[in-house]
DNA sequence: CGGTATCCCCAGCGATACTG
DNA sequence: CAGTATCGCTGGGGATACCG
């Protein structure tokens, strides 16, 4: 990273919070609680086993997501969203209401910009 | 880009807004207002002009900045950031507010994540 | 099941040089 | 000033294979 942090008081949380994968797994353990590594790959969809393990540990050192090993025979891995992650809803809720307002709005001037020229 | 859009509202509006660079440039638009493009360039830091430029088409096309050239000489172009752009402001103030409240959080989760094993 | 190990590839950035 | 053009490289991600 080359970090963007120069003139940027946000520039850290985007990095921990918007990083690549790290809001469909977020939102996901919000919207559906407490689930094993298999669940999370098949609702995230065309993630790969390496990168959801990569991502997952990374949100686990951040204090985000909760990870539960069950000593088990199958062994079975629980992750959960902390309360530092949940903290995280109200934000994405208003990204959310952000986007049902404006992206059509983008959609439009990015007409609008390959139209012209 | 692979997509995470597989299961999060919010996945779009994360690439639009959050992707690199973006959130440098519109917050110090946002802040300094209308400005030139090496005035940009000096507040950001350590972009180079390439990355800075693409940045900057990238959100022009998506209606969140605006370009304005004066035909003289030397020529003299100006950016600002757009009404939709401007919506963002809110947004990143909650950002902000998070930030100041939990990334020590995050901090000391990271420490003890490192102690241990 | 829940990963790790390995190889490979290419988009994206940095550096440098040049232009209207 | 405000870019574009070209080159070179690197590291993050995909594919595949394997393991406790």
């Amino acid at each position: 990273m080359t970090a963007p942090e120069q003139a940027c008081p946000i520039a850290p949380v985007v990095d921990i919070v918007f990083s690549r994968w790290t809001t469909p797994i977020l939102w996901t353990l919000n919207e559906y609680g407490t689930q094993r590594f298999v669940e999370l790959e098949r609702r995230i969809g065309t993630i790969t086993a390496k990168v959801l393990t990569q991502r997952l540990r990374q949100l686990e050192r951040d204090g985000l997501v909760v990870r539960t090993y069950h000593p088990e025979v199958p062994p079975r891995v629980e992750y959960e969203i902390s309360e530092l992650g949940r903290s995280l809803a109200p934000l994405f809720a208003s990204l959310a209401e952000w986007s049902q307002h404006n992206l059509a709005k983008v959609e439009q001037a990015r007409l609008r910009y390959d139209k012209k020229d």
